[in-house]
DNA sequence: GCGGGAGTTTGACGCAGATCAAAACGGGGG
DNA sequence: CCCCCGTTTTGATCTGCGTCAAACTCCCGC
């Protein structure tokens, strides 16, 4: 029982921001002990998303952000006919319910594509400790930011670049991403169905799949079902601006 | 000299914020007379832009974000070989260069369309004064979350719609926005070219120009030109949703 | 281990929209 | 007022990617 306890208390402490290995992505650098603490009250709670369910649906309102402490998650926008779009693929350390907070309802949904823990930040909550704490202030609208510009990179991709370039360009955002993370840059895992891939970067499936071949029988990757291998970042990257010209 | 004077002081009055026209879009409800004149000293000067000027370009290290308070302007994203896209329209009551924030550095151009007016609301100087008002900090960021609202129904568009979808829903947003101004939702001038509606739109010029023709024909709307009139709102909506399958 | 459904690959074909071309228009500067 | 250049329109043709179809693979549950 002694034991039972530990483990729990434990598993409390590995939790906690202050202790979280995330801390370089979710927290700015440089917070007082004092200011640490008030962040980890701030966190309400930890929620598990089980593969396959969503942590939010479009239309409900907004309580809380989600910062994303393990697992793999998509936001889709649906238009109203029923057509649907993935928005963006999220791994440890994003930070997900942004777009909802201009009309306190959430605008997508967000589904886990493997089981994930996210911790909850009650917006309220997040706003009067940034109000308090101005470099979580900072912080706090640096990421916002970070979310327009990364929206403005998706939008160049989906209105200019070709097929290739789309499929390029996915491919070393996420190598980068994952490399930011500690992990291999060359080698991972795609959580992704090729739909899902391809509705994210506006192209039909059976496209995704034939412009993986082709890079595979270029040599410039290797894929195997979901297991991806980038054999040359620099033929990946050159294969981003060069390829063409639809201007 | 005397009327001189009494002008300049009308025209300074004129375009504080305290009685600024666009305060329902620029600023929080129910600010105390207080709080509305620490926003007045906030805006530490006002710039024209000359239409074809650029307000500030990509690269450059953040200064200010910026009020539109006249005029109409594209922001512009540039791949590094060359290839730009127009990411937005933007008009009075908007707010530009939130882009910017995450990295200090602008990420896209920033061209005025026709001659406009901009209030420059120093960075630092926004987020000390959102930290003494709540409603203030509230407002800034639903205005940032709105951006990445709009930048996803862009991707929605951009990802989904085919082309008379996307002429469709460009032009109900234009109504809409002008109609939340108080201009007429049905007749107004389109400020950009072709080409900038294009590269919006993830097409051709050619394209935008045919589409167009193609519904003047069907009666939806008349096209003199950069003049605009909708004949029919209704018909537009119904040609957003349903006219395709590009699932 | 086996069966079945979801996900993937590959091929053949068609079409929306790009590209190329040329004529018409319009508005700003001399 | 007219000229000129940037913009727009319209037509003809080309092509990248969507669509349809079929076979194959991988997993997950039984």
């Amino acid at each position: 029982m002694a034991t039972t306890l530990r483990i729990v208390e434990v598993n409390k402490l590995k939790t906690a921001c202050s202790s979280c290995s995330l801390q370089e992505l979710c927290l700015p650098a440089g917070l007082s002990s004092n200011e640490l603490k008030s962040v980890d009250e701030m966190i309400d709670r930890r929620r598990t998303v089980k593969r396959g369910d969503y942590l939010f649906r479009s239309g409900v309102s907004l309580h809380s952000l989600y910062a994303i402490r393990s697992g793999f998650m998509k936001s889709c926008v649906l238009h109203e006919d029923g057509r649907e779009q993935v928005a963006g693929f999220h791994m440890m350390g994003d930070l997900m319910g942004l777009d909802a907070i201009g009309t306190n309802h959430h605008l997508c949904d967000s589904v886990a594509l493997e089981d994930s823990e996210v911790c909850e930040i009650p917006l309220k909550d997040l706003e009067e400790l940034s109000r308090n704490i101005p470099s979580l202030q900072q912080h706090f609208h640096r990421i916002m930011s970070r979310e327009i510009a990364r929206d403005y990179g998706v939008m160049l991709l989906l209105g200019s670049m070709r097929a290739e370039e789309r499929l390029a360009a996915f491919l070393l955002n996420l190598s980068q991403r994952f490399a930011a993370r500690g992990y291999s840059a060359t080698e991972f895992h795609l959580r992704m169905t090729r739909e899902e891939i391809g509705s994210y970067l506006g192209l039909k499936l059976e496209t995704v799949s034939r412009t993986l071949s082709h890079f595979q029988a270029q040599g410039v990757i290797a894929v195997q079902n979901k297991h991806l291998r980038i054999l040359s970042l620099d033929n990946l990257r050159e294969l981003v601006s060069h390829h063409s010209c639809r201007s």
